[in-house]
DNA sequence: TAAGTTTGCGCAACCGATTGCCCCGATATT
DNA sequence: AATATCGGGGCAATCGGTTGCGCAAACTTA
């Protein structure tokens, strides 16, 4: 068992008090005069006994951790795994470092690592909730803890937030649709509590609508953000006796199920029909019919919820809150095509 | 600015001393005998003024975090993802809270992120290390600390380890080539200092050699485990006069360029040539040819990983050291075919 | 040479929680 | 009535660093 190099045993071989080594070590040489011998002298024995710093001690003292936390619903998602990524590299730069956590859309480990990052006492959060419940967003409001939640809107509280423009991305995406002929548009989306399916389904309704298009509810299928449902969903699509000729689809992960679905019901994309998806991800250009998404601004998104963030932290937390809605780019590729 | 609840906001309120308010909030009545309606009084408050310990404190008093540090090289590969997903649960359920944290493939972060978890005083670290250098690794040996390291061997660095029988596994993807009458086989691999590259490279030669194949510098493509590498790889491998008719690929991301690559050059999959890619991962078997992949064991690999650890960490961190290898599996799908 | 400055560093309180030890009052025992 | 015993809880040191204040010695300056 190695010792604990501490301060104090700094301290004892040098022939100093703990006060000087801390000076020293926290380089705050100019304000205490402290001889260059004895600087020297503490810097080397530092490094000879591998000195690191509590910095859990440290934060007990001057009441700050230089950490942030950041919680994602899914760290497996690309999406999510690129957005911490960014966030991480924009963090590290400006001496911050990040506790990642994944709450897998469950509520209670989202309270847990909510917890857990209040108790580490971290400077900030940001966070990107399972909309189901915001208890666990209030438990960090209540403890007045800098917050930036990032791809969602939550009416109910105020907060700095990140979101891209769902709403006009999506419409945008279907009136792509509708302008290659198709009027059979279906689509598939997440959780119903989900404030970016909720925006997005109206995106699609108000396309739609413009295009004088009712919305029929069989070609509607809300669900979850997961493979399964995309590819039950398009099975069920497939089914119908009226078929869709499109299909908007929420999500990166559904749509793979949604693809998968379409193919194992012996369609064609775009062929028999037509698919637009929401999120891009690496293979989504590598798929036998490369596929037409919604780029969000991932770096864009991570780059200015970091600087939220700081900036709520360095004004102790007061308001105002802003809302930094960005926009989105339709990439076109080979899922869609006019309609037969 | 909420004022901080501490132990002794509470106990002024109950009208009892900071002990007696610890002692209840952690659970102690039974050493220590504490009135019920004391008890009670002191919940409630703690209830009503939102109170959270401070673990940092706590931690710096008891001398353990019951946190571990987990370290990847890249959050943004899905066997990374999917990898601390797995041991993130495992763990949760042991009740530590898991810091992740990822390199990026860089030395300086990966040695940033360590010097973090040490200051942060961790009670273990899972590690996935870049093995341009090890100094980093030898920085957590040397202060003692529990460590695991999985997804590489450091044949100079003694630990626990979990990895999977590259070699074995490789060549065993190399065979079911060769047995599809492949002589022409390429190897796109990663990097040089990388043990799991030597090592399923080795394997390459050794299925090779055992079907008294020669090998061939001309189809040996060292390089990085990045997407680029495998496309520009592939191109080249595609516009020698002698052809391969057969890849094989060590990575998950490098496939994926690897794939485009071919595709790029007018090449069919598996019509001109055959691929065998390492790693599994959900769009490898939705591409237009389906890959035919290694996949690794991932949840059994995290659970492993932190069941060694958590052995360490009981055992005050003393040997053995044990290294872990576990099989792979060779999954047949559309992008291997007979030899034209 | 006395007074004023500067240089170099230590004292001790503090951050929030934990814990070994001690203590007081009340009831039980003899 | 004197001694044990036990229930209930406080004291104070401790973990490792930080920091306002103070102080002695050395050096200037007049």
């Amino acid at each position: 068992m190695v010792p604990t190099v501490t301060l104090q045993t700094i301290a004892d071989i040098v022939g100093v008090s703990r006060s000087t080594v801390s000076r020293v070590l926290s380089d705050q040489q100019n304000h205490h005069r402290i001889s260059a011998r004895t600087a020297k002298s503490i810097t080397l024995t530092a490094k000879e006994l591998n000195y690191i710093k509590n910095e859990g001690a440290r934060s007990l003292r001057v009441k700050k951790t230089s950490t942030i936390g950041v919680i994602v619903r899914d760290i497996t998602n690309p999406f999510y795994a690129q957005l911490v990524k960014h966030i991480d590299n924009a963090l590290y730069q400006e001496g911050y470092t990040v506790i990642i956590s994944s709450t897998g859309y469950d509520l209670a480990k989202e309270r847990g690592h909510i917890s857990f990052l209040l108790s580490r006492k971290v400077d900030g959060i940001i966070l990107s909730p399972i909309q189901k419940s915001y208890e666990n967003v209030l438990l960090v409001k209540e403890h007045d803890l800098p917050l930036v939640l990032f791809d969602c809107k939550i009416d109910e509280i105020e907060s700095d937030y990140v979101v891209v423009s769902n709403e006009a991305s999506s419409a945008n995406g279907v009136n792509h649709l509708t302008s290659l002929g198709h009027r059979k548009i279906a689509y598939i989306g997440g959780d119903q509590d989900d404030s970016n399916n909720r925006l997005r389904f109206a995106g699609y309704k108000k396309a739609l609508t413009h295009a004088a298009i009712p919305i029929s509810e069989k070609y509607v299928r809300h669900g979850s953000y997961t493979f399964r449902h995309g590819f039950s969903a398009a099975k069920e699509l497939m089914h119908l006796e009226d078929t869709p000729t499109a299909i908007f689809v929420a999500n990166n992960r559904i749509v793979l199920g949604t693809y998968k679905g379409i193919l194992d019901s012996s369609k064609r994309i775009p062929g028999d029909v037509s698919i637009v998806g929401f999120d891009d991800f690496e293979t989504a250009a590598m798929l036998a019919s490369p596929l037409t998404v919604i780029r969000q601004p991932l770096e864009e998104m991570a780059a200015i919820a970091v600087d939220l963030l700081l900036t709520k932290i360095k004004s102790g937390n007061r308001p105002p809150y802003v809302v930094n809605k960005l926009d989105t780019e339709l990439i076109f590729r080979g899922s869609t095509g006019p309609v037969n």
